[in-house]
DNA sequence: TTAGATGCAAAGACTTTGCGCACTT
DNA sequence: AAGTGCGCAAAGTCTTTGCATCTAA
C-alpha cells in the first residue's frame, strides 16, 4: 500500500482530489521523484527553479503541504532547523550525526521492537514517517569531536 | 556521573569555567531548576522576567547556549518549531504527539536495544539527550484524528 | 466561466549578532 | 582596573499569509 509514487501517480492522486495540476505542482513532483535523499525546501526550490524560474519558495511550500495531506511525501525535522521533505512510501528512519550534520537512512525495521513496546506501555503510535534520530556517526567519533569534516557535505 | 544538577552546582560549573556568574544567569539556573518538564526559551524568558524584567531573551539564548557547552542543560526539538531545554542529568525521552502537541517523558533504557543495535550495525552512537520521538498518543488515537484537543494544553 | 493556484511582498516565529555600557572578578 | 556579559535593536533564517492575477477544468 505504500509503495514509492511516481510522478503519474502523484499527478493522478491530486486530480482525485479535486485539486488542480498545475506544472508547479508537476515540476515538484518530478523534481522529489528524482531526487534520492531527502530535500529542503531551498534545495526543491532551487531545483524547480532551474526549470521554472518564476516558481516562487511560498507556491513550494504550499504544494508540499498539499502534497504532504495527500500523503505523496513526509517531512522530518533533522539536525538542522529547516525540515526535509521525501517521497512517502520511502518509510524509514533517519539518524543524523550532530557533528558533520550527514544523515543516514536505515529501515525503519529497527524501530519495530521499540514500537510495539511504546504502543503497549504508553499507547503511543510511533510514526514511521518522521523517525529522526541524533548522536555521532562513527567518522567523528573516531576523528574525536571537533576535527570531523573530512570528505563530503550533507548526504 | 551525570545527576541532576542544582543552582549552586551550576553556579559553580560557571565560576569554574571561569565565565562569570550573573544575576541572569543565576535566575536562569532557577527557573531550569524548579521547572520539572521541558521550556521553550520563550517560557524561560517569561518566568526570568517575572524576576528580573530587564533581562533579553539574546541574554537567555546566549545563557542557555553557555550551560549547553558546561553540560548542565540540554535542548531538544519536538514537534513545534521552537526548542525546548531542561537540565542535563535529565536523561529520557520524548515521545511527542504530532495532534496535539503533548510530550511525554519516559526513561531512556526503552532506547537500550535499539542503541545497541545502531551501534553495532552503523557505528552511530545514539546521543540519548535528544530522543525525540512523534506519533500518536492514545487519547487522540482513542479520539479519532480532528477532534483532539480535549483537556488542555502542552504538558 | 469560475474557483483554485500562483507570484510577489509583507508579516511572523524563532534565533543570532553588533555595539556600547554595566557589572563581575 | 580590566574585560566579560548584558540590554537593546537590528538582522537573519525559515515559514506563513494576503491579495490581485492567472489558469486549469
Amino acid at each position: 500500500m505504500s509503495t514509492t509514487p511516481d510522478v503519474e501517480t502523484m499527478v493522478s492522486t491530486v486530480r482525485g482530489a479535486a485539486k488542480r495540476v498545475t506544472a508547479a505542482k508537476r515540476t515538484v513532483a518530478e523534481v522529489l521523484v528524482e531526487a534520492h535523499g531527502h530535500l529542503t525546501v531551498d534545495e526543491i526550490t532551487s531545483a524547480v527553479q532551474r526549470q521554472r524560474p518564476e516558481v516562487s519558495p511560498s507556491t513550494i511550500y504550499r504544494i508540499l503541504e498539499e502534497f504532504e495531506e495527500l500523503e505523496l511525501v513526509v517531512h522530518a525535522h533533522l539536525g538542522q532547523p529547516a525540515a526535509v521533505y521525501h517521497l512517502a512510501g520511502i518509510v524509514h528512519g533517519h539518524l543524523t550525526c550532530e557533528i558533520c550534520q550527514r544523515t543516514v537512512e536505515i529501515p525503519s525495521s529497527h524501530f519495530d521492537a521499540l514500537s510495539r513496546e511504546l504502543l503497549a506501555r504508553y499507547g503511543f503510535q510511533l510514526d514511521r514517517h518522521h523517525l529522526a534520530l541524533s548522536g555521532r556517526c562513527r567518522a567523528c567519533r573516531d576523528a574525536g569531536a571537533g576535527t570531523a569534516i573530512t570528505s563530503g557535505a550533507t548526504a
